[in-house]
DNA sequence: AACCAGGCGCATA
DNA sequence: TATGCGCATGGT
């Protein structure tokens, strides 16, 4: 990886496996949009993100240094070697995967808003998922320009009821927000401690939480706690495992389950039946 | 017009 | 431990 300041840009080059499209929008984070002029744009912490790619090169737009190695660094997982890992994949469907949807890699957002935008995911779509993001965003965020507002604290959410939260339009999972807004603002569960402490434990903190099952505590430690061993099993993981592994994953995805899962996932949600057959 | 969506809580056995 | 049902909402 190399960069360097340009003006009010960082360019960034020389990264392996990289593909920005296809991190923003393979259902791990849920605020990237396009812009007309062909950016990715989202809130990431309390700072816009504006990012093009185009021939191997990445803008990130109206940044400096320090931001790019607090926030982008991190948040992209730029240290770590994914040419290394998926040249580990040992295994037919994973290389499938990895050569029609080359690039992706595990973002690393806010705990709180993994957590949280995992309880909306369950039982939901991902454009629904997305346009209730906004809705608590625009509602309850902080706004830091004319159109960008940042992911709610907990705090925030936790002094709300839930006549408040209506008009997301979340349905039943309103109150399970609310619990988990409560529980971290109380302080009976500690993010800085799920952070820490063994994953097998980190579940059982975050289940404590209603509306977070096995599946969202397991989304909540791969896209916000870095825990890339983390496997959540959704509708279509779980298509994968029935039809391609029904003795399990294949050994060479020890330790990095959860970059195996994110490939799997976003090849079999865009693959047709007929594809489906032909491959099994 | 049923069926489904990056599931979970709860009741029942 | 295992299964089955209801749940809010909106898209296909």
């Amino acid at each position: 990886m190399k960069y360097e300041a340009i003006g009010n840009d960082i360019v960034l080059t020389d990264v392996k496996c990289f593909d920005l499209d296809l991190c923003a929008d393979c259902g791990q984070a849920f605020r990237w949009k396009k812009t007309e002029d062909g950016y990715q744009k989202a809130v990431v912490r309390n700072t816009v993100g504006e990012i093009i790619q185009k021939d191997g090169v990445t803008v990130f737009r109206n940044t400096d240094k320090e931001t790019f190695e607090t926030i982008w660094i991190p948040y992209f997982d730029l240290e770590r070697d994914y040419e290394n890992i998926l040249a580990g994949f040992d295994d037919r469907y994973l290389n499938e995967a990895i050569k029609a949807y080359p690039g992706i890699r595990i973002l690393r957002q806010e705990p709180w808003e993994a957590i949280c935008s995992f309880i909306i995911s369950q039982n939901n779509n991902i454009p629904r998922i997305k346009g209730i993001i906004e809705r608590l965003c625009t509602s309850f965020g902080e706004q830091i320009s004319e159109e960008d507002f940042t992911f709610p604290s907990f705090e925030k959410i936790a002094k709300l009821d839930e006549n408040d939260l209506a008009p997301l339009r979340a349905g039943f999972r309103n109150k399970y927000i609310l619990d988990a807004a409560k529980k971290l603002s109380r302080g009976e569960i500690s993010l800085d401690t799920v952070e820490k402490i063994p994953i097998e434990q980190a579940r059982e903190e975050l289940m404590k939480i209603k509306g977070v099952g096995k599946k969202v505590a397991e989304c909540a430690l791969l896209y916000g706690f870095g825990r890339i061993e983390a496997f959540p099993v959704d509708v279509w993981v779980n298509r994968i495992m029935e039809e391609l592994y029904p003795d399990g994953l294949p050994e060479c995805t020890r330790g990095v389950e959860g970059i195996a899962q994110q490939y799997l996932f976003h090849w079999r949600r865009n693959i047709d039946e007929k594809e489906v057959k032909n491959i099994v």
